[in-house]
DNA sequence: TGACTATTACACGATATCATGTAATGGTAT
DNA sequence: ATACCATTACATGATATCGTGTAATAGTCA
């Protein structure tokens, strides 16, 4: 991942940002705020080009909701599609959410080992008691 | 930045995230999905240590709005507040937020670079004409 | 105690989001 | 042409979010 050294927005400038910086920011991980988007972007990471049914396929939801989101993605500009006969494929396009769904996932793994949470069979414990 | 190396839910593990895990990934995002919080959160990033009504003139809002957003952040415990007479302080609590806020800003600057927006007196140009 | 300040709790209205169902569109094959 | 498939467009209802206003709570100071 390449690093920012030298950046205007960067967090070390002493300044707070403006509502229209934390604006833009805001769409930037409004991207991720959707379990399906996330599933889907992440299907599209790991297998780089798919269409419509196979993710409808592998999240197991309705193509319909498949495509809405990924019409949403399309207007961000972060997944592009190709049609191939019927079928059209999506892929990623803007590899920044590449970058924040590792880190996303990188953070959520360290934050379960640092502050484990209680499992299913120990609530069942409580349950029964 | 600490990088991931070994990670069970790297995205190199070729297998589709849970829903579950989906799930826990988007509210870690959902958190930077204000306006609000996001400023809230690089101020507090910036000077530390701020009161709501700090907050409250830092982002010229009425209190009660900053003081509901930094609930939702307590609850979440990406902020920890501690009281001091009156006031009550807010500090930031879980780095995690920190790393994303600034991969965040990063990438909103290298996309900048590579996809210069419409400036304002472009668009006015056009509105003219 | 009582006046005052800072913050929070809660209900409300406006707005946005998501999955769904129905209908329309684009492409293929007979 | 027409039947068929995959995908998209659009309207809908359920749900969540945000800022606001009002009222309650916690602390300070006289």
């Amino acid at each position: 991942m390449k690093r920012c050294r030298t950046s205007s927005n960067s967090i070390k400038d002493q300044k707070f940002i403006s509502p229209d910086t934390a604006g833009e920011l805001m769409n930037l991980f409004k991207v991720l705020t959707s379990e399906t988007r996330l599933r889907l972007i992440h299907a599209l990471i790991l297998k780089e080009e798919l269409c419509v049914s196979d993710l409808s396929n592998i999240v197991e939801m309705k193509p319909q909701a498949v495509s809405n989101q990924l019409q949403r993605l399309v207007d961000k500009d972060i997944v592009a599609s190709r049609r191939e006969g019927n079928q059209i494929y999506y892929k990623i396009n803007d590899p920044c959410v590449i970058n924040l769904l590792e880190l996303g996932l990188c953070l959520l793994e360290e934050s379960k080992k640092k502050r484990p949470r209680m499992e299913k069979f120990e609530v069942s414990k409580i349950m029964a008691t």
